[in-house]
DNA sequence: TTTGGAAATGTAAAATACACACTTATTTAA
DNA sequence: TTAAATAAGTGTGTATTTTACATTTCCAAA
């Protein structure tokens, strides 16, 4: 074992983005069509390669926000994926990142502009190379993180009723949740804040909104009451 | 956004090992001493550089098998670490891996030959680039593990008591476990077979030594089962 | 045969998770 | 004005799981 750093080999490092969003019904995934070789024309992961200069992080941000326009978005690594023919043109390694952002405030124009669609994660299209596993995987890590901490209100808007927070993890863990076990569990957490606002879209009496009070959570964190739903 | 693989840098790909091994005390990892610059003369974990024909997955398993002599090594991939100068020679990533092993079983004049030791992971010294970092995400990620798959087998020899279980347990959880407990949680899972020998090294009476059935458990699990210690 | 030391064993209490159904508020249509 | 429709809001008893906890058994060695 010598420091032989240049007769190793290099390669290409692709970063690849699984964003999911909530449209109030429904988990979805953010895809682009592809419109370069190769499998140009079908439906895939948004994805770059990594510069020089930056690292895994910074790679995943700059691709998430170029086609979102946010900053801040919560991000997390995955996986790396190394299959040695995963991309046909060229030896790529790809490390996947799953993204959650609030589908509401997305920038439409950047959405067209890339022909990029949401899609519900049980009718997405089949993907190139292996993002159809990497979408997997995410899934489970989401499942995983969102019963032990509280990411789901990224998905959501600032403001949002109980039912809305319950459809949403109906949807991420992909099984009904009974209405008044998950309010009071969820309020057992002591981490929301009920407003007096009502949202009167959804019913005629209107249901209170709620907000995530990251201090207070903080403060539970520190005194040593997880988070569990 | 261009099929210009060619524009795209390239980079080095390093594969770290975390490996870990049970001494009937406590929870250790192997480290050795690096003979090549950077860094020369410091402790480190064992690693090497991904070759071009292989997935990471198969340069894990060769860098362990080199190092062990073992094949089929448990082994997980942890993360990527992506610090643009993380190593001052050279822009390298590092995939880190965790491997359990029998200490009981490897092979004393590989580890003389690499200069490797095995340390108490409280006791271990300090490593060189990002290695610490790696070494307590590998400890976060076991720990994790192991309460919800069998994994902790992977660190026993085939036949153990009891007690040696919940030392194991307690080492990766880094907490006292009450006896009674611990054994009839392990009971209720319904997957060791008791011998009929004993193990007659650390009492007069003997304890009863215990075999983990692989079997039995894949059953559970087709039954959804669950695995939870 | 006594003694020392680890092995083996069970139960009650507490906490948590789960199942489950009716009332309230409000709007719209009769 | 009253009735009907719709989603919101709310509590309790039961089952399950987790936790706390102490004594007896077995064997070898003295």
């Amino acid at each position: 074992m010598l420091n032989n750093y240049n007769t190793e080999d290099k390669v290409l490092l692709a970063v690849d983005c699984i964003i999911f969003g909530f449209d109030q019904e429904d988990l979805k995934i953010l895809l682009i069509k592809r419109d370069f070789e190769p499998e140009k024309g079908k439906w895939s992961l948004i994805g770059g390669f990594l510069k020089m200069t930056e690292t895994l992080d910074d790679a995943a941000n700059r691709i998430l926000h170029h086609l979102t326009g946010f900053e801040e978005i919560y991000m997390e690594q995955l996986y790396n994926f190394s299959k040695v023919d995963r991309d046909p043109a060229e030896r790529t390694l790809s490390v996947a990142y799953y993204a959650l952002i609030n589908i509401e405030d997305h920038d439409e124009k950047l959405i067209e502009q890339y022909s990029a669609k949401w899609f519900s994660i049980d009718e997405a299209p089949s993907l190139i190379f292996d993002h159809n596993q990497m979408v997997q995987k995410a899934i489970l890590r989401l499942r995983r993180r969102a019963i032990s901490k509280p990411i789901g209100f990224e998905l959501l808007p600032e403001k949002f009723t109980m039912r809305q927070l319950q459809k949403l993890y109906e949807s991420i863990l992909d099984e009904k949740l009974d209405k008044r076990n998950f309010i009071n569990k969820v309020n057992g957490l002591d981490i929301l804040v009920k407003l007096e606002e009502k949202d009167m879209t959804s019913s005629r009496k209107g249901s209170y909104l709620y907000q995530f009070d990251k201090e207070k959570y903080d403060r539970n964190v520190e005194d040593g009451i997880t988070f569990k739903i």
